[in-house]
Parts: C-alpha cells; sequence; structure tokens
DNA sequence: CCCACTTAAAGTCCTACTGACCATAAGTCG
DNA sequence: CGACTTATGGTCAGTAGGACTTTAAGTGGG
C-alpha cells in the first residue's frame, strides 16, 4: 500500500480504493425488495451486504456499476433504471482501510432469482423491512435506507415507476408498484385519471389481458416522458416516520 | 502500465486520489453567481475552475468539503446549506492521473468577496451564464450544470431559498431570489399568499423594515420546514427544455 | 399640507386538480 | 342466468393557484 503513495502524493491526502455499490429494487408479491448478498470473504465474511465491488483502471462510475449489476445478478442493465445515488466516504467505512464507495440504485420489474457472482456466495432478494432491520456490511444501512428514500420520493415527480413492470403492463400493476413503495392503499379511479392525463406517462397499446378472474384490463407500455407533471399526490401523512 | 497496476492492488481495481469540489451560489445585484478561481499551478494553469481540493487523511467527506469551504471563502460553513450532488468519476477527467470527485452544493446569502486560497490565485463571484459559457477545467462544467439544475430543482420543493436571504428578510427579498435563479418572474401576491400559507417556511418577526422609496415591509425569519408542500409552482414552461 | 410616486399587503374571480364517492362494464365461475 | 371480481367511467365538493384589482403606508416635491 505504501507504494501506492508513490511520487503523486505529497502530503496528508488520500490515496484509496474506490468501489461501487447497487440498491436493486424490484417488486415482487405484495412486497419492495432489495438484492442482498453473503459475503464470501472477509470482512463480514457470512454477513448481508449489498452488491458491489472495485472500480476498475479506465472504467467509469457508471460503467462500473453497470459491470456490477451484470456479474452479481445477470442482468442487462440496459433494461432498468440506474442513477447514482451519492458518494460515501466516512474514513472508517471500511476496516481494510480507507476506501470510497459510490452508491447507484437500481429499479427494475421482477427481476431473476440472481447467480451467484464473483465475491458473492448467493444472493437474494429481501424485503425492504427485512432488511431495514438487518445487519449489513460496512455502511450499506445508510445507504439502502438513502436508496429507500430516493425511490420513494422519485415515484411522486418522475415516471420512474413504471421501471417496475414488464411491458406491456396494467394500470392495476403500475398501482401497485406505488401502493408497495409507498405503504399506503391508492384509489384506483383517481389514479386511472391521473396518469391517463399526464402527458406520455404511459400510452396504451390497444390490447388487453384477461385475467384469471374478473374484467380484462387494458395494456399499455411506458410513454415518453421522463417527469410527472402535477406531481403523484402522496398523501400528507407521510410514512417517512415508519423506519 | 499493466505491470504497475498489477503492483497497485492485485488486479486491475483503481487507487486514485479523492477531492471535494464546490459549487457555491449566492443571490448578488439581481444575478446568480458562483466562485471561481483562476487555477495557480497545472494543469489548467491561469484556468477557471471550481474551489475544491483533496480529501485528507482521516477526513470524510462532508468534513472535507466544510474545509475546503472554509480555506478557499473564509466562511464558516455551517452558516450555508451545504448538500453532496454527486460524485465524478471519468477516467480522462483528471490528465494528471485517475481522480474521483465528489461534488459538493453550497447556497448562501451575499458572501464576502473571498480571500485567495492555498491553490486559488484568485477568487471571483461569476455570474452563472457567464460561468456556463466559459471554459472551465477538468469537468467543471457539467459538475456546474447539475449544481443549477439541483438548486433549481430544491426551490420547488424545499425551503432552501431562505438560505439565500440574512435574516431577518422581507418577502420581496425572498421572492428575488426565486425570480433570479429561475429566471422568471413570480406574481408578488400570489407569492406572498403561497409563502405565508405554508406551514413553517417563514415565521414573521412582527419588526418591519422601510426602505428608501415605498412601503414598509413586514421582517421574517427562516421557519423549521425544510420541505415545501404543495411545492412552489414553476411556471408549466419549465427551462428543462434548455440544454 | 396635499399630491404624485413607489412598494407592500390584502382581496376577488375563475379555472384546474384532487379526494371521496357512486355507477357501470366485462370478464369468470357456479 | 346470477353472483362475484376487477376495470373503467362519472359526479360533486373542496382547495390551490394564475390573473387581476384594491387598499395601505411609506417617501419626496410643489
Amino acid at each position: 500500500m505504501a507504494v501506492v503513495n508513490r511520487a503523486l502524493k505529497y502530503d496528508g491526502t488520500v490515496s484509496a480504493a474506490v468501489t461501487v455499490d447497487l440498491v436493486i429494487f424490484t417488486v415482487r408479491e405484495a412486497s419492495l425488495r432489495v438484492l442482498l448478498i453473503e459475503r464470501g470473504k472477509p470482512p463480514f465474511e457470512g454477513g448481508l451486504a449489498l452488491p458491489g465491488g472495485y472500480v476498475r483502471v479506465g472504467e467509469g462510475l457508471d460503467q462500473a456499476a453497470l459491470r456490477e449489476l451484470a456479474e452479481e445478478t445477470g442482468i442487462d442493465g440496459r433494461e432498468l433504471h440506474l442513477e447514482q445515488l451519492r458518494a460515501f466516504g466516512a474514513p472508517e467505512r471500511d476496516p481494510r482501510g480507507r476506501t470510497f464507495t459510490v452508491a447507484y440504485l437500481a429499479l427494475g420489474p421482477d427481476l431473476p432469482t440472481p447467480v451467484a457472482g464473483t465475491d458473492a456466495a448467493t444472493a437474494h432478494w429481501v424485503p425492504v423491512e427485512a432488511a431495514l432491520s438487518a445487519e449489513l456490511a460496512f455502511d450499506h444501512l445508510a445507504i439502502l435506507k438513502e436508496g429507500l428514500d430516493r425511490a420513494r420520493a422519485k415515484l411522486e415527480y418522475t415516471t420512474v415507476a413504471a421501471a417496475f413492470c414488464r411491458q406491456p403492463f396494467t394500470l392495476a400493476e403500475l398501482r401497485h408498484v406505488y401502493e408497495v413503495i409507498w405503504g399506503i392503499p391508492l384509489d384506483p379511479s383517481n389514479f386511472r385519471r391521473k396518469v391517463t392525463k399526464a402527458a406520455h406517462f404511459v400510452e396504451a397499446t390497444g390490447e388487453s389481458r384477461t385475467p384469471e378472474i374478473g374484467r380484462p384490463a387494458a395494456l399499455y407500455r411506458r410513454g415518453s416522458a421522463e417527469l410527472l407533471f402535477p406531481p403523484m399526490p402522496r398523501s400528507a401523512d407521510g410514512d417517512d416516520a415508519s423506519v
């Protein structure tokens, strides 16, 4: 390590390893789930952690996030929503030494059960409530919380909710995404009015899908809009208090 | 290269310098300004750049941002709003070698003209329109743009606008912040109704200030609320289109 | 001392959006 | 065919916001 700080650095400035960590959410079976791995080696061996890994030479941050996503889950990242959360760099966040991590938030439709990656022993889709009360490695609990907050907030004023739905989808499925992530029920009728009136949130395919019971539902696919204006109203009594 | 990298770490992972860069905004004389420095040494010597510097050993990111803020501007960061934007880490962003930077956004009332810091030759408050068409060092133009977008967006749904006003302030001063940052005029009457009805955005001091001409204006100070609900409406014809 | 001027503050009117409902449609299953 | 389920459409009242008018409270000039 000492060799690393060669002529490059003069005084007390840091030369450190940089990693990316991913908060990957999906909606499955009426619950919001996050992908966690059991660490295959120390530190925190056997403990739960967010998937992630070192940024490589010549590799950008987004690029590293996409690669880790593919390696740990076997998923082509171009199919999901991926955005940077922020950087975390508390001096003691990694017992091995100084590391910085750049956290990413990934949102996608019910994803295949991931294959074991390089570092990861096994990966699971864990309901977020369970994950929030679990002991996660490093500062991953804080990262998860920020990812959850960001996801909840983004549903309000963007169209990312549709990223959780495999296309084509019904409006009930889209509404279900909101209900699960916000943890509150929404009025189906008002939700429909809102979504269909918003410009380019969803566009009707003209087809419909007949469920086992009940009236067939019209099918939609994602529209071109990224922002949702006016925003989807979240009832004033926020659930941020629920920790 | 290959040999070097192998010596650095086991495989092709990065060990790099980490810096913080600050986008510091203030409102002065009817324009939004950003603090830029003339670089005192290569690379980009003599060019304009955002203030910033290396993160030190044992120092957290927020801590580094606060320290740089004090060093470059002589300002006590506890008096302004400071938040992380995100990390930037394109492989070629620094000609000296691989570096990552964590960008911060700082918002404050009309700040004193900063003193020359360690690296900085001289610092100036540059109107943002000018800064956007200037040639900034590294990827600082992209960082500035993101900071500007973030600031504009945050005025909508948070109470940060008040961070630009020295307390106590009049509602006209607060409105002026919105008008300058959004670049659009707001109706004084509707603005007043909105701000005073919102819970804990501002609280009246009971006093008033008599200007050189015109009716005296009531004085307010910041309230306890951080979020603004419902949001301050930005006229539908947003400037998001301007890219 | 009254008036012109400036800005602050308060009120009016109308439209758009939303929450809480109720009603109807279109399937499946007995 | 009728019961059940879910989808879709409509009504109605309350609220928030844009455009606008009116009144208030200072200044300085004739």
